[in-house]
DNA sequence: GGTAAAACTGACCATGTGGTCTTTTTATAG
DNA sequence: CTATAAAAAGACCACATGGTCAGTTTTACC
């Protein structure tokens, strides 16, 4: 049982640093001071045990992170910056992201490996239909402009997220976070309800 | 001379298609009917390889695709919405999209490979730098409000590219496109230059 | 036709990979 | 203490990988 978790959380640490592909099983075992047998006593293949990394490990993380903290009653664009900031700042601090785990690994798979292709995409599904959801309830209670399209406000929203975390990699994350929050806000005010003047 | 430029057009191919670590050398010699001599008689290493990949195919092509066509005097807005347009119209077809095989290439190789990281990385250089400057030009010209900050804007654009082209891979590329330009003109309608009430 | 360099062949090597299997250790309950 | 099953060890296998190298063919030029 503990044996199984720990060897979870190393395995994502290593295929999140090193990818999936250049990850060997053995690279994972010495680092838990673990032998194949033990391995293959908890797990079916590496492919299985990927696919309960992101079950137990990646699908509840992104929930989390990106799912739970704009659900409420509130503003949802006020939600989302929070959540978009608080997501980015742990990516500053080259912690584990999560968001970007996800992002990262649809493209590592991306027409190579199905089945990995089918749970990732799960999650990606969940955040959309919730993104939508939040947005479609806060145009109901007039924080969004009524012409807004919810639907590809969240494929937007996903995009530009997604994007940055690949962005930020590279070089001065933090900039890179600044600059991004303050054109979402930008995008924000554009779709958010008009004050009437008249 | 020829052997060596179709060795990197079916390189690339395959590397886009496959990934680099997984795809081996073999791979691509088998499909021109190569031998390994011929490989390594052109080529140092498999890493020599791809950096020459990038440089004379995938650098390039980026800058046809992406750079080259939002030069020029017009508002930049439209350009950049027109070429945004084009790039993502052949992804919805299936083609190589260069755009796309870079940011896809910037994931896999993140953190595991500095020196073709680093190529990379000049790559969405010379396009942030561009996408910069273009953008204060049309400030400059009038075209955009004169309080936006052009360097986030670009920041924001690339992401929000990047990311999307990542998103239209797994399901409805053509839906994808749809509602991101959507959204795309929606943020350049609130970042172009106010026209004065008065 | 001769010759030298360029282009290419394919057998070979060391290393690493995912996965199997028998054996041993460890924990648990009667 | 012992019987039993869970957990882990680690030697082993077949295969793939990046890379080497001595040798052969092709090309271009005098």
């Amino acid at each position: 049982m503990a044996t199984m978790q720990r060897m979870q959380t190393t395995g994502l640490e290593l295929f999140y640093a090193q990818g999936y592909y250049n990850t060997s099983v053995d690279d994972i075992l010495k680092r838990l001071d673990l032998s194949k047998g033990a391995f293959y006593y908890h797990f079916e293949s590496k492919e299985d045990f990927f696919v309960q990394i992101i079950q137990n490990l990646l699908a509840r993380k992104v929930y989390s992170m990106l799912i739970e903290p704009i659900e409420g009653h509130d503003n949802p664009l006020t939600l989302i910056t929070k959540c978009f900031d608080d997501a980015m700042e742990t990516a500053v601090h080259n912690e584990m992201d999560y968001g970007f785990i996800l992002s990262n690994f649809l493209s590592e798979f991306n027409g190579k490996n199905d089945v990995i292709m089918k749970h990732l995409n799960e999650i990606v599904t969940v955040w959309e239909v919730n993104l939508v959801t939040t947005l479609q309830k806060g145009k109901f209670n007039g924080y969004l402009d009524r012409h807004v399209d919810c639907e590809a406000a969240a494929t937007f929203l996903m995009s530009s997220y997604f994007g940055v975390r690949t962005l930020m990699t590279s070089s001065a994350p933090a900039a890179k976070k600044y600059r991004f929050m303050s054109q979402l806000k930008q995008y924000f005010k554009s779709i958010e309800a008009k004050v009437i003047t008249s």
